[in-house]
DNA sequence: TCGCTTTACTTAGAGTGTCTAAGGAGAGCT
DNA sequence: AGCTCTCCTTAGACACTCTAAGTAAAGCGA
């Protein structure tokens, strides 16, 4: 059962971490909740991530405690984020609507 | 730069097959044609592809001649491969919603 | 006739990303 | 003390697309 997910993911995580940090277990508590479930990432596939995307620069991290009192690794968007953020926005758009046009053909 | 495509190829190819038997090379610019450029499929992931499908039943294949007088394999939809697409169809209409509904977020 | 482009298929191997699975550790509740 | 929940880490399996290289026949232009 392949995942549509692939490719997808680092464009959901840099879309949740433009408005505010957030550690890696809650992002992906939020996916699962704004998608009322229907997207569930799963640990061994956030966390790396999560990590890739340090290494490409598109995030930073640092340890913070959260509300109840845990520690958790907070990341946020670099600038160069920011323009990946927009950039698998678009790339994203163009490959939905084509896939859409496809659908729709016949 | 990790594709979108995976996972949503098999999708695609069914439903280029639901309307007309067709053979490998067809569907490549077919997809292209459809999208307006906007995707293509190389060779080397579209033809592992059918060959794929078919094992799977979802396919049957038969050389025939094309309108060219070259000799090519043309696929068809079987019944299980009917069911598939849409099964297919419908994931791909949650994941795609879903999608949006986090990109719509904040 | 020769060479080139186009159609059409095949297949090995690399690359990449998600998942499964397992583990650790601390906080808080009963 | 035991349990659940939060939170992170990492190894390895798995699956798919891509790059790249090859084959081969048809048709066209020079």
């Amino acid at each position: 059962m392949t995942t549509l997910l692939h490719g997808t993911l680092e464009l959901l995580v840099l879309k949740l971490l433009e408005d505010e940090p957030m550690n890696g277990y809650a992002i992906g508590v939020r996916i699962q909740g704004l998608t009322d479930d229907a997207l569930r990432v799963e640990e061994g596939s956030l966390y790396p991530a999560l990590y890739r995307m340090e290494r490409r620069g598109w995030l930073r991290a640092n340890w913070q405690a959260t509300e109840n009192n845990r520690r958790a690794k907070y990341y946020r968007l670099t600038p160069t984020g920011k323009k990946q953020l927009h950039q698998e926005q678009e790339r994203w758009g163009t490959f939905s609507t084509a896939v859409a046009k496809i659908l729709r053909s016949s």
